[in-house]
DNA sequence: ATAATTAAGGACAAAAATATCCTTTATTTT
DNA sequence: AAAATAAAGGATATTTTTGTCCTTAATTAT
């Protein structure tokens, strides 16, 4: 359904949802191993996440690394969908015509609208804290202890 | 949600089951212009369609073409998908693990599974001709005068 | 038989997506 | 101030997808 890259996004936001803090932030090495990611390239992804009072939160040098803001893990999903330009992918016509709309309609339009408006709510109603609260329940991580 | 290629090998297959039959062929050109794809390239499509009776029929030299036999327009939307090798796209799991599935679930799982099952009936359950039959009413198409 | 037509198929080109590497900048620790 | 650490950013490489062009093979009409 979406590109690797976003894919990524999508994982690494997650990871950096369940496992940071403002105190506790997470280094790119540790996020890419831990959702199975080449490095660099989710780097390039993060850095897109984090421009300009972004999604994710970031600081540089010893102790630094990204996190996400209690605010942040507000936002719904689809914020990320929107960074990563995917967006986009919920609105499209199945057979690829320049507007999936009522007004020209393919002949997939009827039975798909619905799906697709599903889709659109899925990503829009849910939050980043909320999928990363589910993965909690699914496959508990070790949190990092307190000091 | 699909590729360019599999969006074109849609659009001509439903061209094609709309405006062709065996006493009817139609040429990659018009196909093509109809279609507004790239003519080289959906013909390596169509050749793909055709590969091994495959969903299209064709025919070389002058009066061929494309055209679909009625029992290939009986077939469901998913075959289409099959021979684009693209119908994993509606199995797969939207964090990008390797298998969308019960047993390991992503936090998206419990809430896309539903969604995503409705597309795989969508498209097994959807034949070329039902498509066909209902971009006809959508756009009426001018049926080639039989001779 | 020869010429004309049309799809099949191979080789190649361009663009986009994915991925790596290296340098620079910000920040902290010593 | 100097060294160390970690993200930001630029340049480049690789792979995949998309697209074009030209030759070959099959079929029909002359
Ligand atoms: S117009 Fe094609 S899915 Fe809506
Ligand atoms: S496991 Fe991710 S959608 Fe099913």
């Amino acid at each position: 359904m979406f590109s690797k890259a976003t894919e990524y996004a999508l994982r690494a936001t997650i990871y950096i949802a369940r496992k940071s803090s403002e105190e506790n932030k997470l280094g790119i090495e540790e996020i890419a191993k831990a959702i199975n990611s080449p490095k660099s390239f989710t780097a390039k992804i993060l850095q897109k996440l984090t421009a300009n009072n972004g999604i994710i939160s970031s600081v540089r040098g010893p102790g630094g690394g990204f996190y996400l803001s209690s605010k942040a893990q507000k936002r719904p999903v689809r914020d990320i969908l929107h960074v990563m330009e995917e967006d986009g992918v919920l609105g499209k016509c199945v057979l690829g015509l320049k507007k999936c709309s009522e007004a020209m309609p393919c002949p997939m339009h009827a039975e798909y609208k619905g799906i697709k408006q599903q889709l659109i709510q899925l990503f829009e109603h849910t939050t980043i804290q909320q999928l990363a609260h589910d993965a909690d329940k699914i496959i508990p991580l070790n949190k990092p202890a307190r000091h």
